[in-house]
DNA sequence: GCCTAGGTCCCGTCC
DNA sequence: GGACGGGGCCTAGGC
């Protein structure tokens, strides 16, 4: 729908827009988006789940959204609908992402030495009291190995999970047991190298393989991928 | 737009959608919008600032939406297009919204006994080579408490940060000095107040005001109505 | 430009 | 249901 509206909302926050021309979005999974001319994010909305209803009052549309758990509300009214569409939308839903730090994973259990010369994975997702690790393993004296990894450059939450990990491992192994830290991401800020270093952690800078296949190949650096020659030709206005 | 199309994306990570009928929103300010009819998140995307251009090939419309920095393109690739509107976007495009760690921030600057009796907040982001602290302040023995704000229940990611700064704050301190660190959130899940427990951290139960109203004084320039007498009336189907 | 952290984050997964 | 962490997170604010 497409028109002249107010929208409310109240709920986990609380928010109020006035009179404007504005897109309004209702799925039937109960998602509900209000898009104006800016922003990839909508200026309100609802999350799936939600109920939607309409309703005349004053002699003016109003949408209202409703959702439980939170309780939340939203409120579309309209002065004046310009468009409305029901579109019949079909095919695929999600799309598979290559790149992921899910395929940094693989490339790292296809070549271990990645991480480090004789580095040993033993596990994925190995609970510990803090949580998951992503990949546990030893090094080449033996020694356990926490590896977190990171699809992108990261800052210091990632460093100071990583240590929680490794600090955890530690509490659950037998005393006295050195547990090695390894952030494996592309890059780090260096805030996170200093708090790395800190907590005696280190950092290999490895990326997700470029394409979803060849795990071997350069990590995605700095050059952007030679091959999809499809349609050189630029387009018109 | 609407119609049968296909999506291919690549970029910080890379996708490919077969075809089907979804919503495709271009903005002028360079964001692009793939919507399916689940979800909130769109299936594809593009953040603003990049270029959208449209041509035709082998008798198909695409629809190409490039960015730089990081370099990435969306490529929509229509078999049939079902409709095609232009929208005159109007009025506000942003909301204030109630609810947010800032209220929550005005809120303890408003009551400061409200965090502890006796907690006097001497600044707020004050700097820290961790970062900057959201209240830093004295308890009533004059001891330095790094505060932080959170709106929501918080978990392992906020007593490291929280720790984070304590740190970086007893490091820049003379020597000695005991920094306090005090968490102030609705509430914690149950390892992050393990965490907060090991650090000597400490937890304050409490939430954004409840509506827009700030008790006493606000920060924020303008208030909506603080009531909105909820209009009883429910709404037809 | 990068860094840092907030967000009505959304979202999937696992307990 | 809550908790936890990933995300093409997005977005704002500093430096």
């Amino acid at each position: 729908m497409f028109g002249r509206c107010t929208v409310e909302y109240d709920g986990r926050a609380a928010s109020s827009l006035g009179a404007g021309n504005r897109l309004l979005i209702l799925k039937p999974d109960g998602t509900a988006l209000v898009h104006t001319d800016e922003q990839r994010t909508p200026v309100n909305w609802q999350p799936p789940g939600s109920e939607h209803r309409a309703a005349v009052r004053d002699g003016r549309l109003r949408v209202r959204s409703v959702r439980e758990n939170p309780d939340e509300r939203l409120d579309v009214r309209f002065d004046r609908v310009e468009q409305v569409s029901a579109l019949p939308v079909t095919g695929g839903r999600s799309v598979d992402v290559y790149g992921s730090e899910e395929d940094l994973r693989h490339r790292i259990l296809d070549e271990p030495e990645l991480v480090e010369p004789g580095f040993e994975p033993a596990a994925t997702e190995r609970a510990t009291a803090a949580g998951p690790v992503d990949v546990f393993g030893h090094d080449d004296e033996g020694r356990p190995v926490v590896v977190e990894l990171k699809r992108r450059r990261v800052g210091p939450d990632a460093a100071g999970q990583l240590g929680r990990y490794v600090e955890a491992l530690a509490r659950e192994l037998p005393d006295g047991t050195e547990v090695r830290g390894v952030l494996v991401a592309p890059s780090v800020t260096d805030r996170a190298g200093e708090l790395l270093a800190e907590k005696g952690l280190s950092h290999v800078p490895l990326s997700p393989p470029a394409s979803s296949t060849t795990p071997s190949g350069d990590g995605r650096g700095s050059t952007t991928a030679p091959e999809r020659s499809t349609d050189a030709d630029d387009g018109a206005d």
